[in-house]
RNA sequence: GGCCCGUUCGUCUAUCGGUUAGGACGCCAGGUUUUCAACCUGGAAAGAGGGGUUCGACUCCCCUACGGGCUGCCA
C-alpha cells in the first residue's frame, strides 16, 4: 500500500513549485493505488491562516487533485506531546537555554574562526541545579533532539545514494521555549503514524531528511523512502522565490492558464520524458515515472504555459466551452459555428470576447495607405448581410476581376480590412458569421 | 566558511567506456492552404575548464570555476 501526502504549511497561496510536489506525491499514489493525504501543517499559529487552507484546497480542486484523507497538525498537539515524552525517556531530547542572540553569537564565532556552525551541545553538561537556576530565570528552554553522531545514509529515489554526517548538522530543535512543537517534530509523528511509505519533496529538505531518518528510528517507526526533487529556477537560473508573487496557482488561473496545460508541463519539466499535452489526469498517471527526473535545478519559464493552454482549446469540443460561449452572449444557434472558428485562434478563454465583438460590431480596420483605393472599391462590392459559407469566394473573385489583384496582395489587405488584424480564422468561414457589413 | 547535489543543443534531457552524441519544445527554411495561423518535411544547434586512469572518456578519479540547496527557537 502506497502512501504519500503533501503537506503545505497554509501561510500563503500554493505556487508552481508546491504544485510540482504536490503533482508528484499525487501521481505516484494515483498509479500505484494508494492513499494520497493532504496535510496541513499548522504548527506556527502566528503565520498560519484559515484563509490560505481555504485556498490551497480550492487550488487543488481546481486541478482536479483530490486527497482521500485530510489532517491537520494542529489537532494532533497531544500525540506530538506524547513523542517528545517518549524522546526525553530514551535519552534523545535535552533542553536548552540559549537565547537565540547567544545562539547568533556563537554561529558568528564559529564562523569567524573558519568551523561549521554547529551547535555546540553545551547544554548537555548542565546539571539540573544549572537547569533549575536557568529555568527560574529565563523561563522553560527549548529541546533539541541528540543526534547519534554517525553518517546517515540513505537512496533517494531521484538522487540515488546521499550520505550525510550527522556531526555536520546542528541537533535540531524540535520543541520552541514557548511550548509550540515544529515542524521537524510534527512532520515526522504524522509519517509514522499514518503509515506514510513515500515522502516526495523539495530539495531543499534534503539535509532535514538526515536527521528526521534518526528521529524516526527513534521512535520506533518506519523510515518511508524518501525522494527529493530539484527545485524550480526563473528562465534566467534566479531563484524562483523571487517571482513566486505571480507564479500562485491563482494568478495562474486568473490570466487564463488551462489545468491540463499546467498539469502536463509540470508532470514532465525536469524529466527526461518529453513534455506533451495531455487530455486527462488518468494519461498524465499512466506516463509518470519518478525515476525520469533529473537533480539538476530546472528552469520554469510561465510562457510556456500559454502554447499548451492553446493547443488544450484547440482540441476543446463546443460541450466543454458551451457556458464560456454563452456568457459572451452568442446565440446558442450560431454557437457550434463561432467555436469551430475561434478555437484555433485563442491563446485563452478570454480571448474568445474579442472575436465576438468583432463579429458582432465590426472591427476597426487597418488599411495600409497604397490599399485604400483597392478596400474602399472592394468594400462597395459586398453586399449587406448575412453572409455564407460562398460570399468569401464569390466576392473575392469579383474583387480579383476588378482590380487584377491575387495572391497575398489581394487577401492580407481584404483581411486586414475586414478583421483589423493579420491573422485568424479562414475568411470563408468569418464572413457568415459577421452580423454588420464591414466598413 | 562547512555540508549535500549538480553542470550535454536556446530550454528539458538520453547516453549505465567505443554512438554520425539521440529525442522533445523553441528557432530557421521549404512545402501545402489562391492570405496569416494550423499542418507536413527538412535544417542549424551541445558535452564548463584543467589534469589523470584507459588502446579508447560525455561516461571513472582529482582539482578549478560556476549554479542550486541547507547551515533558524521557519516550513
Amino acid at each position: 500500500m502506497t502512501v504519500t501526502r503533501f503537506a503545505p504549511s497554509p501561510t500563503g497561496y500554493i505556487h508552481v513549485g508546491n504544485l510540482r510536489t504536490a503533482l508528484f506525491n499525487y501521481l505516484i499514489t494515483r498509479k500505484a493505488g494508494g492513499t494520497f493525504i493532504l496535510r496541513l501543517d499548522d504548527t506556527d499559529p502566528e503565520r498560519s491562516k484559515q484563509e490560505y487552507a481555504d485556498a490551497i484546497q480550492e487550488d487543488l480542486e481546481w486541478l482536479g487533485l483530490t486527497w482521500d484523507r485530510l489532517e491537520r497538525q494542529s489537532d494532533r498537539l497531544d500525540r506530538y506531546e506524547q513523542a517528545a515524552q517518549e524522546l526525553r525517556d530514551k535519552g534523545r531530547f535535552y533542553e536548552c537555554f540559549e537565547t537565540p542572540t547567544e545562539l547568533d553569537l556563537k554561529r558568528k564565532k564559529q564562523l569567524n574562526m573558519g568551523k561549521p556552525p554547529v551547535y555546540d551541545r553545551a547544554a548537555l553538561a548542565l546539571t539540573d541545579a544549572q537547569k533549575d537556576a536557568l529555568r527560574a530565570e529565563r523561563g522553560d528552554g527549548h529541546w533539541r533532539f541528540k543526534l547519534d553522531q554517525e553518517r546517515i545514509e540513505w537512496t533517494d529515489g531521484i538522487l540515488g545514494d546521499l550520505s550525510i554526517d550527522a556531526a555536520s548538522v546542528s541537533d535540531p530543535v524540535l520543541i520552541r521555549g514557548d511550548g509550540q512543537f515544529l515542524y521537524t517534530l510534527a512532520s515526522v509523528c504524522d509519517d509514522v503514524d499514518f503509515g506514510v511509505t513515500h515522502v516526495v519533496r523539495g530539495s531543499d529538505h534534503v539535509t532535514n531528511t538526515a536527521t528526521q531518518i534518526q528521529i524516526i528510528q527513534a521512535l520506533g517507526g518506519a523510515v518511508p523512502s524518501f525522494a527529493h526533487h530539484s527545485l524550480l529556477t526563473g528562465p534566467q537560473g534566479e531563484a524562483l522565490s523571487k517571482r513566486l508573487g505571480t507564479l500562485s496557482l491563482r494568478d495562474l488561473r486568473a490570466q487564463g492558464i488551462e489545468p491540463m496545460a499546467l498539469l502536463s508541463l509540470m508532470a514532465r519539466l525536469g524529466s527526461s520524458q518529453p513534455v506533451e499535452l495531455c487530455s486527462s489526469l488518468e494519461e498524465l498517471i499512466d506516463g509518470f515515472d519518478i525515476g525520469h527526473f533529473g537533480s539538476a535545478p530546472t528552469k520554469f519559464d510561465v510562457n510556456d504555459l500559454f502554447p499548451l493552454t492553446a493547443r488544450h482549446l484547440h482540441s476543446l469540443p463546443l460541450e466543454s466551452v458551451a457556458d464560456d460561449v454563452a456568457a459572451l452572449g452568442v446565440p446558442a444557434d450560431l454557437a457550434p459555428q463561432f467555436w469551430n472558428v475561434v478555437r484555433e485562434n485563442i491563446t485563452v478563454k478570454a480571448d474568445m470576447a474579442d472575436w465576438w465583438a468583432l463579429f458582432q460590431n465590426g472591427a476597426t480596420p487597418i488599411v495600409d495607405d497604397e490599399d485604400k483605393d483597392f478596400i474602399a472599391q472592394a468594400l462597395s462590392m459586398l453586399p449587406e448581410p448575412p453572409y455564407n459559407a460562398s460570399t468569401w469566394g464569390d466576392w473575392t473573385a469579383a474583387v480579383k476581376d476588378a482590380t487584377g489583384r491575387k495572391g497575398k496582395g489581394l487577401f492580407m489587405p481584404l483581411r486586414k480590412a475586414v478583421t483589423g488584424r493579420a491573422k485568424g480564422p479562414e475568411m470563408a468561414d468569418v464572413l457568415p458569421l459577421l452580423q454588420k457589413k464591414p466598413g
